[in-house]
RNA sequence: GGGCCGGUAGUCGAGCCAGGACUAAGACGGCGGCCUGCGGAGCCGCAAAUCGUGGGUUCGAAUCCCACCCGGCCCGCCA
C-alpha cells in the first residue's frame, strides 16, 4: 500500500501492479469477513503470497488458492470455500480495475481484470512516462560497486570472461535504472606473474610500438615469452633432476611437460615467425629468465621506479585493446583499479596486520597463513552463511615465505576497499571462485567487518564451454571477444545486404553493427549466468534462432507502420482495442513495471531477455491480425498507432537496459 | 575424500528461492499450412518430456526434505 502511494508520487505508474494491489485489498478485506461468518480458518495468511498468475487467461488474470488451505482447516470442500470467499471478496471490492471475482472448479478464485480501464491506464501511463515507464524506483536506493570483467592483462579477451562482462554490465545498468547509485570497476590485476612476463619480452624485443590491435600484439608478446621461459625453465629442472638422480617418475614427467610445450612453441612459431625467432635468440642470451621475471615482480611491488614505469607501460597498451573491445560490445567503465595500488598505498600490508592482531593466523614454513576453519566456528559461520556441516575448510595462504602477498589476500584488501565508496559490493566471477570469494567474507567477519560482509555479493558466472571443450589458451583453443563481434557482423552484414539491398551500403554497415552486438548480447544474457553454456558459433551467427533479431524485427515493423503514416493523430479514447491480440499486448505492457523491478531486484537480467522476447512475439500476432495504416475507421487507426508507439517505447527502455541496439530498417 | 553448481522433448532452455488448476513457456530441428495490404528475420497448426533416480513431507511436488547417480568446477607459498 505505502509503495503504491509513493509510486504514484513519485509520477511512475505500475498498471498491473495497481490491479494486483486492489485484488489485495479485496481479498484481504474479503477474507476477514469470511472469517467473521464462517468461524477461523487459518492465521496469519500473508494473502499478497497467495496471488499467483493463473495458466492462462479463461481463469482471468490474478487467482488464489487460499480456499485450499482454509478447507483444510475448516474440513470442508475447497470449492464450498471458495465460493464464499468470492461472494465476501465480491461484496467489499472496488471494482475499478477488478472486472469480476469467481470461484472455480477445483477451489481457486479468480480475479479478472477490467481491460477497458487498464488499457486506458497501461497506454497513458506509457504516454506520460515515455522512457521512464517501468522504471519503478527503489526505496532503498544503495551506492553499489558492480566489478566486472577484469580480464587478466596479458591477453585479448576471450569469450568466457566476455561472458561476465556482458552480465555485469547489464547488471549495472539494471540497478542504476533501479535508482541505486552505480559504479562499475575494472581490476587490473598487473602485479602477477603474466603481467611481468609480458613486461619482460616487450622490454626485450625494444618495446616495439603496436601493429594492430594492441591487446593482440602484446598477446603475442606474451605467449611467446611465457611459452620460451616455461620450456627454459623445464629444461634447466630436468638437468637438475638427472644431476640429483632423482626418481625416473618425476623426470619423465617433466619430460611430458615439456614435449607439449615444445609443441606448443612449433605452433607459435608458425603462427608468428619473426616475434619468435626474435624473443627466441634474445631470451636465450639471458642466463636466467626467471630471475629477470622474478625481479620485475619484486621491483615492481617496492614500485622501482624505471620498473614501475614500463610495467604501466605495457599494460595501458593491452588497456586501450580491452577498451576499444568493451567499447564495440557497448560495455563501459567508472573505474579503472589498479592492483599495484594496493600494495602502493600500504591497504594490503594494512589488512595482513589486522589478520595478524586477530590471532586467526599462523606460521608454516616461513608463510603466513589464515585459520579460517577456527573462524567459521568461532564466529558461527557454518550456520550465518549457510555451510555445510561436514566441509572442512582449508587455511588460506596470505604472504609467501619471503613475504610478499598472494592473489586472495590482495581481493580481500580490494574488495574493502570497494567498500570505501559504495554500501554494496557485486563481484561478477566465475564460479570456480566460490570458495575464495567465501574466504573473503570470513576474512571480513575477522577483522570486524560485519555490515560489508553482509553486503558483499558475490554473481557467480558459470563456465563456457567452446563448442563442447574447454578454451586452451595455451594450445590455440581459444576464440576472442573480438572474433566473435567480428564473425557475427560480417554473418549479419551479408543478411542485411540479402535482405535490404535498396539500402545504401553505408546505412547496412551501420545496422549490421546494430544487429550483431544485440544478438551476442543476446545469446549470452538469455541463459542463467550460473548455467555452464556450450558456445557454438551456429547459434550466436543463427539470427533465426537468436531472438534479439525477433525483437528488432519487431520493433521495425512498428517503425514501418509509421513510415506508411506519415503525420500522426491522436485518439479521442482508448476504448476499441478489444481484440484478444491487442488485449494480450496491452496485459503484457502493463505487466513491464513489475517484470523490471523483480528482474532488478533478484540480479535477474535474463528474465528481462525472456520478457523483451515476449513483448515481441505478442507484437508480431497483433501485427498480423491488426490492420493499422489501411483501416477506414480513423478512430480505431490511431488507437492501434497509440499501441503501437506504446510497443515502440518499452522496447527502446528494454533494449537500454539489455543494452541491446534496435534497428529502424533491417 | 570433502564442498559448490548444474541435470526439464532429438537439441537449447524458462519455471524451482516465495508448492496450487504443470494438461510444463519459448526457441532450434522435423512435419503441414498462410503473402493482390504495414517488409515472411513473420504468423497458424501438428508431432515430440518417466521434469536425473529412489524415498519422504503435503489435500497438492518440476518446485520443499533425505539418499543416490551423472556432468562441470573448487579444495596451490598460481591468478
Amino acid at each position: 500500500m505505502a509503495q503504491t502511494v509513493k509510486q504514484k508520487k513519485q509520477g511512475l505508474a505500475n498498471p498491473f501492479g495497481f490491479f494486483r494491489h486492489e485484488c489485495e485489498s479485496a481479498l484481504k478485506a474479503g477474507y476477514s469477513s469470511f472469517q467473521k461468518t464462517s468461524g477461523h480458518g487459518v492465521r496469519d495468511v500473508d494473502i499478497a503470497s497467495t496471488l499467483e498468475d493463473p495458466p492462462n487467461p479463461t481463469f482471468g488474470h490474478l487467482a488464489t488458492s487460499l480456499s485450499f488451505e482454509v478447507a483444510k482447516a475448516q474440513k470442508k470442500k475447497p470449492i464450498e470455500v471458495a465460493r464464499t470467499l468470492a461472494e465476501t471478496t465480491r461484496k467489499v471490492a472496488t471494482l475499478d480495475l477488478i472486472e469480476s471475482i469467481e470461484a472455480t472448479e477445483p477451489g481457486y478464485v479468480n480475479f479478472r481484470a477490467n481491460l477497458a480501464r487498464l488499457t486506458e491506464l497501461t497506454l497513458k501511463s506509457i504516454q506520460r512516462d515515455g522512457s521512464e515507464y517501468g522504471l519503478l524506483k527503489t526505496h532503498a536506493s544503495e551506492k553499489t560497486v558492480v566489478e566486472h570483467t577484469s580480464a587478466n592483462p596479458a591477453r585479448p579477451i576471450h569469450i568466457g570472461t566476455a561472458k561476465g562482462a556482458l552480465f555485469g554490465d547489464a547488471l549495472a545498468r539494471l540497478l542504476a535504472a533501479r535508482g541505486h547509485s552505480v559504479r562499475t570497476h575494472f581490476y587490473i590485476d598487473d602485479t602477477g606473474r603474466q603481467v611481468a612476463i609480458m613486461a619482460y619480452g616487450y622490454k626485450l624485443l625494444g618495446e616495439p610500438t603496436p601493429e594492430g590491435k594492441p591487446d593482440h600484439f602484446i598477446g603475442k608478446i606474451y605467449s611467446v615469452t611465457a611459452t620460451l621461459v616455461e620450456i627454459e625453465e623445464l629444461k634447466k629442472r630436468i638437468a637438475l633432476l638427472k644431476k640429483t638422480e632423482e626418481a625416473d617418475t618425476d623426470i619423465s614427467a617433466q619430460t611430458k611437460s615439456l614435449d607439449e610445450w615444445v609443441g606448443i612453441a612449433a605452433d607459435l612459431q608458425g603462427k608468428y615467425p619473426k616475434e619468435f625467432d626474435k624473443l627466441s635468440k634474445l631470451i636465450s642470451k639471458d642466463p636466467d629468465p626467471e630471475k629477470s621475471i622474478q625481479e620485475l615482480i619484486q621491483k615492481y611491488e617496492k614500485k622501482e621506479p624505471d620498473t614501475s614505469a614500463l610495467m604501466r607501460r605495457v599494460t595501458r597498451i593491452i588497456l586501450t585493446g580491452f577498451d576499444e573491445t568493451l567499447r564495440r560490445a557497448r560495455i563501459r567503465f567508472d573505474q579503472w583499479d589498479w592492483e599495484s595500488d594496493l600494495l602502493w598505498t600500504g591497504r594490503v600490508a594494512e589488512l595482513v596486520g589486522q589478520l595478524k592482531e586477530s590471532g586467526f593466523t599462523f606460521n608454516k614454513g616461513g608463510a603466513l597463513e589464515l585459520d579460517v576453519a577456527k573462524a567459521v566456528e568461532k564466529f558461527g559461520l557454518r550456520q550465518i552463511l549457510g555451510v555445510s556441516p561436514t566441509f572442512e575448510f582449508p587455511p588460506l595462504t596470505l604472504l609467501r615465505s619471503d613475504g610478499t602477498s598472494l592473489y586472495p589476500t590482495r581481493d580481500i584488501a580490494y574488495t574493502l576497499y570497494k567498500f570505501e565508496n559504495a554500501e554494496k559490493v557485486i563481484n561478477v566471477i566465475g564460479t570456480e571462485q566460490s570458495l575464495a570469494q567465501f574466504q573473503v567474507k570470513v576474512a571480513f567477519w575477522i577483522t570486524g567487518h560485519r555490515k560489508e560482509a553482509e553486503k558483499f555479493l558475490y554473481f557467480p558466472i558459470g563456465h563456457l564451454l567452446l563448442e563442447g571443450q574447454n578454451m586452451s589458451a595455451r594450445r590455440g583453443r581459444f576464440v576472442t571477444f573480438d572474433q566473435v563481434l567480428d564473425e557475427t557482423v560480417t554473418r549479419a552484414k551479408s543478411e542485411v545486404d540479402r535482405r535490404s539491398p535498396t539500402l545504401p551500403d553505408e546505412i547496412r554497415k551501420r545496422i549490421a553493427d546494430r544487429i550483431a552486438i544485440s544478438a551476442v548480447r543476446y545469446a549470452i544474457l538469455s541463459v542463467d549466468a550460473i548455467k555452464s553454456t556450450n558456445f557454438v558459433w551456429d547459434k550466436v551467427l543463427n539470427f533465426e534462432a537468436n531472438s534479439a533479431a525477433f525483437i528488432n524485427y519487431a520493433y521495425t515493423r512498428s517503425s514501418g507502420i509509421l513510415r506508411k503514416l506519415g503525420k500522426l493523430a491522436e485518439p479521442k479514447k482508448l476504448d476499441l482495442l478489444k481484440d484478444p491480440a491487442e488485449q494480450a499486448l496491452v496485459l503484457e505492457l502493463s505487466k513491464f513495471p513489475e517484470t523490471f523491478a523483480r528482474a532488478a531486484d533478484d540480479l535477474n537480467p535474463t528474465m528481462l531477455c525472456l520478457y523483451a522476447n515476449l513483448l515481441a512475439q505478442r507484437f508480431h500476432e497483433f501485427y498480423e491480425k491488426s490492420d493499422i495504416s489501411h483501416v477506414s475507421d480513423n478512430e480505431l487507426k490511431w488507437q492501434r498507432v497509440a499501441l503501437v508507439l506504446a510497443v515502440r517505447t518499452v522496447l527502446k527502455t528494454l533494449a537500454g537496459l539489455l543494452g541491446l541496439e534496435l534497428a529502424e530498417r533491417m
